[in-house]
DNA sequence: CCTGCACTGAAACACTCGTTTCAGTCGAGG
DNA sequence: CCTCGACTGAAACGAGTGTTTCAGTGCAGG
């Protein structure tokens, strides 16, 4: 891992990181443009470049604060049956607060699988391995990859038709199932 | 449904409709541009804009082309069995041949999540309500939701690690619970 | 022949983009 | 005081964007 920019591990990074990242979570990383964002944040392009690097080392660090974000849902999980670990999961993903970040999320996943370069490489993966092995400790193969077939599947059907219940009752099913 | 442009239904019109549909299969939709993309197809951005409107237009039309080919697959189904639907849908979703057309589905559908207007509006929608009225025929909710989550979740983990074998064992084991 | 219509090429317009150049400001260390 | 390095503002650069304007083709129907 390189280091990005100037200003590598700077107070005054961080604050901005924090910013951007709050900012990309209502807009979106698609369109990102550095001269709306810089302003929306109280900051100037110059700055972002002086202190990212390049537009390319902004998203990767924007990916790697949504990335430890995941990761910090993962590692608070209850430790427990396959059943209450599944039901947990689906809990936080069906949030309404966490929306943004999970179609954040989407976006940053498709992204990943269509330019397999550029600062979004590795991210798909980067999550499915994650998941996977919180997973695979309460779940053999090929339970464990089918468990987050479901969990995957119903979040997309989730944040496309907004269809709470049909959704939660679906991964309940299997949930019930492993029981 | 508007009129797109002045050549709505004319044959020039699906004909370059059709190039444009393979190049983006090839680059993705994300930083697609109407000068590379009309250099490669034989046009030129003049007759582009000329036949579809506009460049949201095009990717309308895209957009829809790619849903007709989900269409023609969904509606060329071999009837039967629920476990026998889920196993023909995944081997379709699972061929090699089909990897371009499913990452550009991936693609439209996080854009649509992120960005609910603009010409991507209801793609995410539109696949979720094709898809589960085809397995809502052998299935009685929450089964059918849930089929169509282990699915599109294995699909998701197929096209990011490439691990067939694993994502295949995972959709074999929720269609053997089916019989 | 002529008019109209579908279509196209070249060039320009009015941007926005990421990035660079240059000229600073500011506070801490010697 | 002076210098050094972290940081920043203003402006410009060159490239690329979707779109428009204008001036044509070439071919069908009258």
């Amino acid at each position: 891992m390189t280091v990005e920019g100037q200003g590598a591990g700077s107070p005054r990074r961080e604050e901005l990181l924090e910013a951007a990242y709050a900012y990309v979570l209502r807009r979106g990383l698609a369109d990102l443009s550095l001269r709306p964002l810089a302003k929306e944040i109280g900051s100037s392009p110059r700055v972002l470049l002086y202190l990212f690097g390049s537009k390319d080392g902004l998203v990767r660090a924007l990916l790697g604060r949504a990335r430890a974000a995941e990761l910090t849902l993962l590692a608070g999980l209850p430790a427990g049956d396959a059943a209450g670990l599944l039901r947990a999961l689906w809990e936080w993903l069906a949030a309404p607060a966490h929306r943004d970040l999970l179609r954040l999320w989407v976006e940053g996943y498709g992204r990943a699988l269509v330019e397999p370069d550029g600062p979004w490489a590795g991210f798909a993966a980067a999550t499915v391995r994650d998941w996977l092995a919180v997973l695979g400790r309460v779940l053999p193969e090929p339970a464990a990859t089918e468990a987050l077939a479901v969990l995957r599947g119903a979040l997309l059907d989730l944040l496309a038709t907004g269809d709470a219940h049909r959704t939660g009752a679906a991964v309940a099913a299997h949930a019930a199932r492993l029981a």
